[in-house]
DNA sequence: GTCTATACCACGATAGAC
DNA sequence: GTCTATCGTGGTATAGAC
């Protein structure tokens, strides 16, 4: 009984809180973070404009219980995905591609259930990653580094001739790409001058980012030797096309 | 004569506008670009606040004259490389490497360059082909695009089988690397957990983000069938190690 | 044409009444 | 917990001095 009471009180002081995140989090990924107003969120929500201070604390701090809560059940699936193909290998380290697929196959969930935000909210997710803003960065590097260590020590396994240094390299250029995709959308016209390609099919779009990132973790080691090249006579090139 | 007073009578003008966009990219740099106010930058190079709405319009347009005074010469310098590259090669198509390296090698001079801002304005580029707003998006895509056509033809006739679309993607893929490791350095926390790695050697740093991406662009093409994977009870998960 | 002073309005944040 | 009133600061717009 004082479990439901305390059930009645938590629901009805939660319900002011999602209604704000609702709105905060529709927002965000129409509008993007900066360009949202308090007020928007707030005459959206149907609540009092300083509810979000007393709730959250602050505009950034609404922004991280938005990601949270969306983030911290994907990354757990994650995790739990990775255990289990480590689990069906028995000791015998994956592929690139299946850890690749370890961490895809959840985000791709994601993309596809609407009502927890769908496809744009990846976007959000993707713009957050290469946000310059410091209380993001913060955010994201001590709330998802243990998983992404997860991540890396598989990595490690499956390639063990890579130095340490040079995998986490590639682990970077590899949630650049990844964060620049799902950010994305609009730069492809920098590329594709033309039709702004079909945006709706975040799959085929992962399956194609998949290929690039395991021939990129796969690479040869470079060669940090022979340092800036001179762009007037030496071209040897490299095996060509 | 009268082209000396002329270019007297521009340079006179020129001094306020220089001035600001010098303390604006210092602080834009150092500070960011949201976080930078219009009043810090005024303040810096003591001129008048309406001084930046009478020559740049707005702070946005400011950003933009910001980029455009280094990126424009490093642009041409990119395309003058790849002309560059092309005739010596005589008809047969550049390697990857070499075309990557049309790419870089200004922008590792521009890194070099300690009076055109250095490493910390390459970061500063980064930030911009990353960031959400979308006036940077459409001045960086609009202003760009002619440049990085030359450089997907030049990819298309070096990786001829690869589709227009899948060519497209995986440039894209390659911007997103790039972006995100020029802008980096802070994200690195989040894979190599201790030490937040030498930054300050860029031609190091790109010279292993090369071959991730010569290994992507050469990447087999992606296996379009055999969809999502379910996470539930079918994980014969991928061509196992 | 250039530059200045100044006012404007929206923003995030906060204090205090209920 | 919720609301109103208000603060300081942000980018912006303009009228007018040189």
């Amino acid at each position: 009984m004082s479990m439901l009471q305390l059930r009645l009180v938590d629901s009805k002081s939660s319900v002011t809180k999602e209604k704000i995140l609702d709105a905060a989090e529709a927002l965000f990924m129409e509008h993007g973070f900066e360009a949202t107003g308090l007020r928007q969120i707030t005459t959206g929500a149907g609540v009092n404009l300083a509810a979000v201070h007393y709730h959250f604390g602050s505009k950034e701090e609404l922004l991280q219980a938005v990601l949270t809560r969306r983030l911290d059940p994907m990354n757990q699936e994650r995790l739990a995905l990775l255990d289990q193909l480590e689990n069906d290998a028995r000791g015998k380290p994956l592929t690139c591609e299946a850890i690749i697929g370890a961490m895809f196959i959840p985000a791709l969930k994601l993309a596809r259930d609407k009502a927890r935000g769908g496809k744009n909210f990846l976007r959000l997710i993707g713009r957050a990653y290469a946000d310059p803003a410091p209380f993001i960065r913060q955010f994201l590097s001590h709330q998802y580094a243990p998983m992404i260590a997860f991540f890396k020590a598989a990595f490690g396994r499956t390639l063990p001739h890579l130095p340490a240094k040079e995998l986490s390299w590639r682990l970077h250029f590899l949630m650049g790409a990844l964060s620049y995709t799902l950010a994305g959308t609009d730069v492809l016209k920098l590329i594709s001058a033309l039709n702004p390609i079909a945006t709706d099919n975040d799959e085929l779009l992962l399956r194609r980012l998949g290929p690039f990132l395991v021939a990129g973790l796969q690479a040869p080691l470079a060669d940090l030797s022979e340092l800036t090249a001179r762009p007037k006579s030496g071209r040897r090139g490299v095996r060509s096309a």
